[in-house]
DNA sequence: CGGCTCCTGTCAGCGTCCCGTCAGCACGGC
DNA sequence: GCCGTGCTGACGGGACGCTGACAGGAGCCG
């Protein structure tokens, strides 16, 4: 499964990059309109990320072109919050769904799953590991095949640890992440950890103390 | 195959009649409302393309009468450029795809085409979940074999979570959906759920809390 | 034009489930 | 053994979502 992603903030692209990764892409950039089309009209994706505004070569005019060209990929463009005109644009430019900024990366990955689903691939929504079942699209979580039933506030905290498995979470960033703000007491976080656990058994959520948690693949 | 093309406008009739004809189609034209209803209600079409600004009868009057009177062809409507509000009540009067003026003939071509492979392809018009049965073409709903009337907006929201079953459909991207600009208060979307669920019953529109909503195939 | 019906957004009230906080405890490091 | 870090159970305020009622408005018909 291979993705592009184009989009000229370094920061949202080097996330938008991240988080297809972790869904199991391999995923090219591409930061400005000219690159990008060239891209996607030489080479095969299964999935395209597409923001409009580019240097080079306006967003919707490539999309125009790889239309116009016959290319057919599932493309999913990004759009300035509220701005339906932008949406219209886009639909009549070809484009299969569209997402307003600011999104999250699951909401991205969720609507991108669901592209590949209707395009006919299949969307590889539900991960393994060991005896634990995730399904990213649904939001739901199995053990040992019983079903877990997780507060949007746990899942969002799971998601982020499986999503940056391999490495562990300073307990700031799963904080900023979950909140944004930074109201809460540090005491928070360790509630919601602790309630996961509680749900999910052990061998899931790992602590390392003075550093933070980590996703534990191999389950006990 | 047999296309029928209404539209006042002698001119663009013309054009795309020679279109249709040059696509395979026996086309046959229509320049004011009541003589494209009527045409429309006695005999069996594989396509309209459908004008709106129609003299004796608009339109949408006619898109809506032959909807409730059943028939269920595929109709493309030519739309004002950027008029998205037309477009919001085409699809709310059972347009199947619309089209915005100016237009080039390859575009109606190509849109028409689509219709006909959604139409008549492997895309089962009609989808059973458990006692659940949905006529997309139609735009009907039958629970434990009653017939169940939704209104237009009961029905997209429907459709919707159809479209996209095996995730969960967030609050916010379904507000959009169905209504596109955001001056809705949040809660006109739960009546819309609550009056949807009173018609069909438990087990077609779940509920994931702090997520949003989401087609239950499993029908209790 | 006037009356009727149906649709649908808004509002207020209510129940349920979250989840942040607190206090106390367990454990590891030195 | 002491301290600091992290875990846990309990609890209460509050957010979220559901429902019934109501009114404005659009369509339909006479």
């Amino acid at each position: 499964m291979r993705a592009l992603a184009v989009e000229d903030d370094e920061r949202i692209a080097r996330d938008v990059a991240a988080a297809l990764e972790g869904a199991g892409f391999r995923v090219e950039r591409a930061a400005d309109g000219e690159t990008a089309w060239f891209l996607g009209d030489t080479e095969d994706f299964d999935l395209v990320v597409l923001d409009l505004g580019l240097p080079r070569m306006d967003g919707l005019s490539v999309l125009r072109r790889w239309r116009a060209a016959g290319r057919d990929m599932p493309v999913l463009v990004l759009t300035a919050r509220g701005s339906w005109q932008e949406r219209v644009e886009g639909i009549e430019a070809g484009a299969d769904d569209y997402l307003p900024k600011p999104f999250r990366m699951e909401e991205l990955l969720a609507r991108a799953r669901a592209l590949m689903r209707r395009a006919g691939g299949l969307g590889a929504a539900v991960q393994e590991f060991g005896d634990l079942v995730v399904d990213l699209n649904r939001m739901s979580v199995a053990r040992a095949g019983v079903p877990v039933n997780l507060t949007a506030l746990e899942w969002r905290a799971l998601a982020y640890l499986l999503l940056n498995r391999a490495r562990v979470v300073p307990p700031g960033e799963l904080l900023e992440h979950l909140y944004g703000d930074d109201d809460r007491e540090a005491n928070a976080l360790e509630a919601v950890i602790a309630r996961l656990r509680r749900k999910l058994g052990d061998g899931v959520v790992g602590t390392r103390r003075g550093f933070g948690y980590f996703f534990e693949g191999t389950s006990g």
